[in-house]
DNA sequence: TGAACATATGAATACGTGTTCATATATAAA
DNA sequence: TTTATATATGAACACGTATTCATATGTTCA
């Protein structure tokens, strides 16, 4: 490491600053979460769901969007656990399955008006 | 376009639902911003900056990362404009720029504690 | 059973992005 | 003015990932 190099950067405040923050596992796990709104195909999705829950093919409607590319969407949000499957018949309807991400959408959407 | 193939999938309700979403600039917009938070070398820069103003190399000091990969981050987040930089002598300090981050911030947390 | 339909998925491809390395710029100290 | 220090930056590289294409799976209907 450095020799200090300013009041902030003593030792210390390093152990401190630190001390504080949330370890890495859940620093890392939170960069994955957040990954998930990172894609604008996977925020159009879940803007869909906000709606209510839609057929896969419903979803390729609205999005004027390949099968193939929703479905592998999809699937990484099934995974990530942000939307639940329910077949019916040929079909499966996708529905939100968090709370969080309602609120976590408003505060982007503010955040990009803001900057305009 | 395809036939209906549910009543979630007729022509209106596919209509309704485009009209109640953000256009696609927003959203793209809004997918930018989340991707800020989708790596964990930025996350931690964040962290960092919750506990206020902090230089450059006291981010390295902390982070035990390359001064390069910090400052290459720090630029996009500058960007961005999540963060601000106020130039003092040699040194350069930044600090947060945006009141949403700390909210979102939390919402994350609580959406990766609430998984395990 | 066979045809049509809805969805899922593996492989290939193309593209974006984070880190490293080398180096530039800028400021302070000697 | 030279030297040391703090930060920034361009290029190269390695890696991850979104889409497409082809095809598989599973379900309904004739």
């Amino acid at each position: 490491m450095n020799e200090k190099c300013c009041t902030h950067c003593e030792d210390e405040q390093v152990n401190l600053i630190r001390k504080h923050m949330p370890d890495e596992e859940t620093l890392s796990d939170l960069s994955e979460f957040f990954k998930i709104f990172g894609d604008s195909t996977r925020i159009k999705i879940i803007c869909v769901l906000f709606e209510g829950e839609m057929c896969v093919s419903g979803i390729v409607d609205i999005l004027e969007m390949s099968q193939s590319s929703i479905s592998h969407q999809l699937r990484i949000l099934k995974t990530q656990r942000i939307v639940k499957a329910k077949k019916v018949g040929k079909q499966v309807f996708y529905t939100l399955d968090d709370h969080h991400i309602q609120k976590i959408f408003e505060m982007g959407l503010d955040h990009v008006f803001e900057r305009r």
